[in-house]
DNA sequence: AAGATATGATATACAGTGTACCATAAAAGA
DNA sequence: TCTTTTATGGTACACTGTATATCATATCTT
């Protein structure tokens, strides 16, 4: 695992993977493309990788890692401080996010660390929670779909509002939105006010 | 366009189409299986279609009429009367709901027409609409991955529930949800409850 | 420097798509 | 009913892409 020869064809190949993305949509990238922008020869690749789905995986990874790093930088740690931040991620990952919500396979498996995260969240304020008439799983998944929703739109708008708008309009839209028809709490005494 | 085969055999791949899709994953159906399974020659297919995702494309259409039709019914027109409808759809057509979000495809051009149906709505009830921090596209958009995200939910839940409970939450999490959001109007006078 | 191992190149098998061709069956029209 | 038209079945074939096997060579580790 050290030799450096795999580490350099590894490296070779998620580059050549994360390059191609941004010409030319996820599911039309064949292997040979691969081994062809990383320089090296076709068997090579499945000495390294089952497919190009066990590629990405990797590469996903990896950058599930990075945005759960970097929502960790605001330590007040609520939900529309989040916002903000998911917002940057995005801003700064475009191409990987588009490629990401182009594949179901991937959005779903993305979907998936959102919604822990989201559930994560919920737990913590269960206290706050009144509606009977809406399941704890109903609401995560909601709002997991609320904001990939958001997301989504703003990868595909040409004329992107700021990151600065998307976090307005995320704390209006999801958080509050969600959270009045949740909450058993005084509007004007909501957790993220106090 | 009116010969007999020619009916006949659409007709036997549609209903092969349909027949598999509760049996394997829409990406993995080839047309190979189709034809097998309508019992008709190979190369017959090409002389109809120019592969899978057109003839599915066919499928869809009918079955997005199909859909309208049925949401028609409510005639006062209002959006948490069609959540139950919608639902009641879902139930009657799971199988195809499954396949539809299944692929990335056709859960977009589903959106599609979903999103074009809300905005309707939306546009009609315009001046109860005060939010200047939320655009209208993107509370349109908001609102149909919301309503997306329960019937995904719902369709995947081993034990979901009845129809008459989801449109309860329906009305709840999706449409108070969002209205208040984006409402001008007093919560004792909105639209629906006149 | 010697042994281990990753790589490149090539051949091969395989699955699936899409087209061409022709004999045959079935439909439409007189 | 007879003739013409056309859709179908079957087959062969080219093409793309995946996946494995093999072997000489280059590169790495110790």
């Amino acid at each position: 695992m050290t030799d450096r020869r795999v580490k350099r064809t590894r490296r070779l190949l998620k580059a050549a993977l994360v390059e191609l993305l941004s010409e030319q949509a996820y599911e039309s990238v064949t292997i040979r493309d691969l081994t062809d922008r990383a320089d090296i020869g076709y068997a090579t690749f499945f000495r390294h990788y089952d497919s190009v789905n066990d590629l990405m995986l990797e590469i996903f990874t990896e950058f599930i890692q990075d945005l759960e790093t970097y929502t960790d930088r605001t330590d007040e740690g609520y939900f529309e401080r989040e916002g903000t931040s998911l917002f940057e991620h995005v801003e700064e990952n475009r191409t990987l996010y588009r490629s990401i919500f182009e594949s179901h396979t991937f959005s779903k498996k993305f979907r998936e660390h959102f919604e822990a995260l989201v559930r994560g969240h919920l737990d913590d304020r269960s206290k706050y929670i009144s509606s009977k008439e809406v399941p704890i799983d109903v609401a995560a998944q909601h709002m997991v779909s609320s904001i990939l929703g958001l997301v989504n739109w703003w990868l595909m708008e040409n004329t992107p509002p700021s990151v600065q708008q998307m976090g307005k309009i995320y704390e209006l839209l999801i958080i509050k939105g969600t959270w009045q028809t949740l909450s058993s709490a005084n509007p004007t005494n909501l957790p993220w006010e106090v």
